[in-house]
DNA sequence: TTGTACGCGTTATCAT
DNA sequence: ATGATAACGCGTACAA
């Protein structure tokens, strides 16, 4: 099947293609007579610009990308869903790839910059392990939205984030249990590298024991050990039933994802456990799913149509040159639900 | 910052452009001892070729598309999964996209290919209410996966299509339940629209009920009124409020979809309906989350990954000519949870 | 307001 | 085995 290009409907129009070329690009200097004229053409025989040839041209094409490292936590879909959104509506297109566990989400920025030729990039997840060397090679801006910390040897100048402060949260969600009463929670994380959420989100709960004087028991902390740190349900279901079958005695568990949260729920029903009854859960991220557990998950609500129009929109005015990088902290609100209770009752069943 | 292209190489290397194409794209005739030098240099230079420019050349671009329509049903997001996996170790790119509800599949289909000058196509979910004569207008190979029936209208020989008998799996859903004893089944659907997914599963519903002698009662088939058709848990659980609330009684619950069934699951929970003591509950997917509720969900359980790989195999393969366009049906597992129960036990509580 | 001609970076064809 | 050169389809400076 033949497809016609713009020289085709130049042809068929019998104009010049720079004309037909304006027509498209809603370029000023043309005479909507022949404006029409060429569009009506256009629609008639089906012509779509080569996005290929555009681009060559356009030194950048119009288009951003997306990097997602962890693609398994719902929290990240949510945030997508709106980001494409955002860019719909500047026209952008919007280049979505995800980064293995074991990628250098830099290398793949740069690798996607060059061949795409986009203008700007989201990384969104993971943790933050670059150099400010190797992040300057980035010749687009980036805006980091819901990575681990960033550390403080670099330059706030050189790049955005969009965030929420995972470490203080955290701890206020402990803040929270201990308020309940309880003194041995245990705590659920997938990963703990360095700089990672999972890690920030740990030291949180740290933070809030030692603040009030309880001793941090290394034997609640639970940690999958699949080395790939994934936030799935499947996880937070088998390292809850590790910790169960340690034997270690707690009343509450803060697991660092809702998905991990969700996994251990179940576990600790097979366990015969009742929630909140013996034991008190609690999640963070506050996704949709949530609400709809039995019983629903008491969690870190993180703002995430908020963040990521945030970032959608950061990004674009530092890419129309509208603005200067950013560093824009997100609180998050703690939903208090069904999963969570006095360990006083607790103590007493 | 300076972006080198093919010509930097090629003067770097004192070669000709030529070379360095032939080097970086494994051709034969090439001395191993240049091709070794020019490879260095790309690596030192931090080269990488433009994206835009091979395909202009290229005539076609070594990519697919995967195009899907509602992307909030999980299934949706573990097929995604699995094809990227497949694309990245054929070296294809995936170019994937939303379609908005309201949006024509293969309207965008057509937009997307001769933007793009991609290779083939991947329909994910939605419904088929296509004309033979608009899909002829495809210029590339096309693989229907996890769609609603297609009309015996359209000639078996112009697509090829990945699925599992909708109609004939739900039925055996419902047969179960009926096995179960129950009779009065409420069915949860989320769109009904003619040869869509939905529909047919409410086909296999009244299918079951009218072999077994039971009347299908209106006011059991429960239906969204968003419109939207979304298989989201938020629906699952607004539309059994409104059944609960007509209480027209009935003893099983299907819900054609996991993400609705857990929806409905909270529901009931909160009219203080014990799961299956009161209602027995199924679901239709077999997504992960299925195994993790309290109580887990009965489901029929798709075959996702064996559907996902046998769509993206099927489709290079007609892209490479190897083969010709096929209707491979998979049959849908039902996997037994504890949501579901006798009919007996339900009456005497 | 409109048309002509060039070049974007790459690959393929042809010589050598 | 290698190099020169013509496309690919488009946007745009420049001329008209």
């Amino acid at each position: 099947m033949f497809e016609p290009t713009i020289k085709d409907i130049a042809k068929m129009c019998g104009v010049g293609v720079s004309t037909v070329s304006r027509a498209i690009n809603n370029h000023p200097d043309i005479n909507p007579e022949t404006k029409e004229r060429i569009m009506d053409a256009i629609k008639e025989s089906g012509y779509v610009p080569n996005d290929s040839a555009r681009n060559l041209k356009r030194v950048d094409a119009k288009a951003i990308a997306v990097l997602i490292k962890g693609i398994s936590n719902p929290f990240f879909t949510s945030m997508i869903k709106v980001i494409e959104q955002e860019c719909k509506k500047k026209h952008y297109a919007m280049e979505l790839s995800h980064i293995e566990a074991d990628e250098d989400e830099v290398d793949v920025a740069q690798k996607v910059v060059k061949e795409k030729r986009l203008r700007g990039i989201i990384f969104l997840g993971g943790l933050f392990s670059h150099s400010e060397e190797k992040l300057q090679k980035l010749t687009v801006p980036f805006v980091f939205s819901a990575v681990g910390s960033i550390p403080e040897s670099i330059n706030k100048n050189s790049y955005s984030s969009i965030s929420v402060d995972d470490r203080k949260e955290s701890a206020r969600m402990v803040d929270y249990l201990i308020g309940l009463g309880h003194t041995r929670i245990a705590i659920l994380i997938a990963e703990a590298e360095e700089q990672s959420i999972g890690k920030l989100r740990l030291e949180g709960y740290c933070d809030s024991l030692k603040a009030h004087g309880i001793a941090v028991n290394p034997k609640l902390v639970c940690q999958t050990d699949d080395g790939l740190g994934h936030f799935s349900m499947e996880n937070g279901y088998l390292t809850t039933r590790k910790l169960l079958e340690s034997k270690e005695p707690f009343t509450a568990l803060y697991a660092v994802a809702d998905a991990l949260a969700i996994g251990a729920l179940r576990a600790l029903h097979e366990a015969g456990l009742e929630v909140p009854g013996d034991v008190s859960i609690a999640g963070y991220d506050g996704i949709d799913m949530a609400n709809y557990t039995v019983p629903s998950l008491t969690t870190m609500h993180q703002p995430v149509e908020e963040m990521a129009k945030a970032t959608t929109k950061l990004l674009f005015n530092i890419i129309a040159g509208r603005a200067e990088h950013q560093h824009i902290t997100y609180k998050a609100e703690l939903v208090i639900k069904e999963s969570t209770d006095y360990a006083a009752r607790t103590e007493k069943s």
